[in-house]
DNA sequence: GCGGTTGTGTCAAGTGGACGACACAAGACG
DNA sequence: CGTCTTGTGTCGTCCACTTGACACAACCGC
């Protein structure tokens, strides 16, 4: 079966449920573009004009200071929607988004997204639920880098980032993510994070490879939020 | 003139500008509660039943980890709303609030504000542009702590909490605020706060007395963060 | 006005993460 | 098939933040 359009925005959390009529038409409004690895589908400061869903591919979210530090604050993957808040308040973008692995994404235009939810309240009820997930997710990270001692941010972050993106094995969870990639997602150097993982895998608690974190017991690493010392 | 319910609600971002008779009605809803210093308002992990608006008085909202440290997420001051989160997505809270002083608060049950929802198509929009509002804020937080270096966060948050808290005077912008609360605004230990805090002092950039910061120059505080070394 | 409490200013010691460096292995690509 | 690139594993050094401690000042309640 072919991935159009359509049969994407049926399975994305903002669109998913609505009446195929609606469905049918925010279809016929959408553009579909194909990025290549590293192409910059909006950049911080940008004005944000459209909202974007990814039909197949990677695009990660990331932000960056003056002085050149980069920090990844998500991935979207197929069925994931982003760019709402930009087009919701007008603002600049937050964030940059850019493509992780070759992706075709589908674009909607603010003013046709508006118009939109002017006319559906159903889909103005899905996007309050979008936003309210997002403020959750970010302030979790918030929490996470100000409460936590680092390797407990580094074995939760390993356990989110297994329900997310993993891809379940006989083995294990199977993480598809560099060493440097998990550093960048805590703002963490490459050493630490290779520091706790060694820990990790000589407790059977994972596996590593090139590129690859398998993780074994998942259970040892939640626990190691709770068991660690009171900082 | 007395602080009614309704003259405040009039005054929120959340239902500024909507009609008067709308005003009223959940004037009528809403119940007015006062909280004595210290108070739980509500706490981490409870269920979301009511939407909070502040009267008169400070109300703080924190996150605590397991380990007992907490961190202060944010203040509100009379006019804002809070606790729309848990209202509007149905999980559980995922902050405390607590009052910072003696507090008015007035109080809608997430049954009575829904219905609102449905009705009146104007707060809607308030909503999302709320919700917008506060992922920037929370998305802010978690860039700061990973992206720039303790003093540009320090020097950072004193602006913006100056903005937002700080009453003008002739000397500069006054900030009642102990350093103890300000390294918990960071997760930081008080003891750098202070360090950092005499250092501008000498600069003739604040000055200091018992639980209060007055801002001078405002500009060189921003200038921390572009000044300093590319970390 | 007095004693208790709470915030401030500073010190010294300890430590955990950053950074730079380097050898090595595994893919990528011609 | 060999070469180049990119990720991994592991040093050691350095420094900034934490912790604990203490004197002192300012404000609070009585």
């Amino acid at each position: 079966m072919a991935l159009t359009a359509q049969s994407i925005l049926e399975r994305t959390r903002l669109f998913r449920g609505l009446p195929l009529a609606t469905i049918q038409q925010i279809s016929a409004l959408s553009i579909q573009r194909s990025y290549r690895i590293g192409a910059i589908v909006f950049s911080q400061a940008d004005p944000g004009d459209a909202l974007y869903g990814v039909v197949t591919g990677k695009v990660r979210i990331s932000v960056s200071s003056p002085s050149g530090r980069e920090m990844f604050l998500n991935i979207m993957e197929p069925g994931d929607t982003f760019g709402e808040i930009s087009l919701l308040d007008g603002r600049p973008r937050s964030a940059t988004a850019s493509a992780a692995a070759p992706s075709e994404l589908i674009l909607i235009t603010r003013g046709h997204f508006l118009e939109l939810l002017k006319r559906e309240p159903a889909l103005v009820s899905h996007v309050v639920q979008l936003l309210c997930e997002r403020i959750r997710w970010t302030s979790g990270l918030a929490e996470e880098s100000a409460l936590l001692s680092v390797p407990e941010r580094v074995a939760r972050r390993l356990v989110t980032l297994g329900h997310l993106h993993g891809r379940e094995t006989p083995d294990g969870v199977e993480l598809k993510i560099s060493q440097e990639e998990m550093a960048r997602f805590l703002g963490l150097s490459r050493q630490v994070i290779n520091q706790y993982l060694q820990n990790w895998k000589v407790q059977g608690w994972l596996t590593l490879s090139r590129g690859k974190i398998i993780i074994v017991d998942q259970h040892a690493l939640r626990n190691v939020v709770a068991a660690s010392p009171p900082l």
